[in-house]
DNA sequence: CGGATGATTGATATATCTCAAGAGTAGTGG
DNA sequence: CCACTACTCTTGAGATATATCAATCATCCG
């Protein structure tokens, strides 16, 4: 197993953890470290190098825009999640660090060669996208047919569930939001005001509060779930 | 090769395309031709026997919903097209047909087994999955970041491409729309007066004609698409 | 022909956006 | 360490796109 692989602390969560050592040699081989500053572009939409790479560290976005503009964050990435394309002539989004990133990256065409060699991979890639598809379809139901308030809402008890989820410390009920207010707005389909005025309306009732503007507690889970199904 | 296949109007359009004859063997034996009326629902979210199947006729539509009755339409089938979600325990979305419709269904365990089997099968749902997460994400911007005439015009444009396509005959600029117009709306996460006023527009416009309620003719696809990029 | 369903059109209400100002917060350099 | 600058966030007032409510009009089918 080479060197790369030896310290990666998302080994076992990310899509290398379907392959034994000796099955890893090849892919380690191919891989390379590569760090991203907070706000740099990884694959820019149409890029024809359509790059592969696990997440190591740090969060990103993937965005779909308007040519005028307008952006929608149509998924968020964070450690151990796969990002890339594999048999896409070109990328359809593009990719920005929120934070200082580090990926292991890999060039498609190897990628895919190894998706190949190992059926075990490619199981767990198809059984990742399947679940993707499904997160996507879902948040269209969000992004189509709720009220401002049930997206905030939504968006923090989605956000509280995932990192809890990472945090395998234990469920907390305060976390640090990976993102800016225009990022969740970008996220929701709202705008940046709106955002902050549903965050006001939810510190009001008591539902949550916002120890520093980075971090979310939840004081009222319930209600919290309650608002985002039905408000 | 089964009596199914034998006549089967999709079999080189559908996932079963990838396999030659002795490997459609097994499938064969377990695929059953099953037909549903319209209106039927084939699929109920929750439901926990997950049905895989190929869309052999008519068109249906996948949707996800809130509590209180809000529909989102999260994605539309035609002939060709694969239903259903390996590996997934319970089924997160319903699935009802929009048209008098025929399927071939498999039993989920089966059809996973058939997929551990035929490598080229299940790579070819893993570009079919890849491909639909794209449209979905696509769609995300549309929904979240679109006003309702980009809605309109970007819907209209995408289902004549859709149907240009299976219509192999050529390029018509007139089309049968498969929906309604309530249908329409729960596509594009709008009210279905919205999406007749929008209609009624491109009408005014002379961008599009609507021979029949049910027919849409585009006298103007430069028009037609730059409203659905920017208007 | 008549009833049901779906589509259009109009009048009004309202949620969200837009524009604008001010208040936090963080990073930088003296 | 403080002050300066640049962001980001919050809050307000007003504008507007879309939803809602309601009536009429087509279309289909028995």
């Amino acid at each position: 197993m080479g060197q790369v692989c030896a310290h990666c602390g998302v080994r076992d969560r990310s899509l290398c953890g379907s392959l034994n050592d000796t099955e890893l040699e090849t892919l380690s081989r191919l891989g390379r470290r590569r760090r991203f500053a907070r706000g740099e572009v990884v694959v820019w939409s149409g890029d024809e190098a359509s790059l592969c790479a696990n997440v190591l560290s740090g969060v990103l976005k993937i965005t779909a825009s308007t040519e005028d503009g307008r952006e929608q964050i149509v998924g968020l990435l964070y450690p151990a999640d796969f990002l890339g394309q594999p048999y896409a002539p070109s990328a359809d989004f593009t990719i920005t660090a929120l934070s200082d990133v580090e990926l292991c990256t890999f060039p498609q065409k190897g990628f895919e060669r190894e998706l190949d060699d190992h059926p075990r991979l490619e199981r767990l890639l198809l059984q990742r996208t399947l679940d993707e598809l499904n997160h996507s379809r879902a948040w269209m139901l969000l992004l189509g047919r709720k009220s401002a308030q049930e997206k905030v809402a939504s968006f923090l008890f989605d956000m509280a569930r995932r990192l809890d989820r990472a945090n395998c410390a234990g469920r907390t009920d305060t976390f640090e939001l990976p993102i800016t207010r225009g990022e969740m707005a970008d996220v929701l389909g709202l705008t940046i005001e709106t955002v902050s005025r549903q965050l006001t309306k939810l510190k009001a009732a008591g539902i949550i509060a916002t120890p520093t503007v980075r971090e979310i507690t939840i004081h009222n889970p319930a209600a919290l779930a309650a608002l985002a199904e039905a408000a």
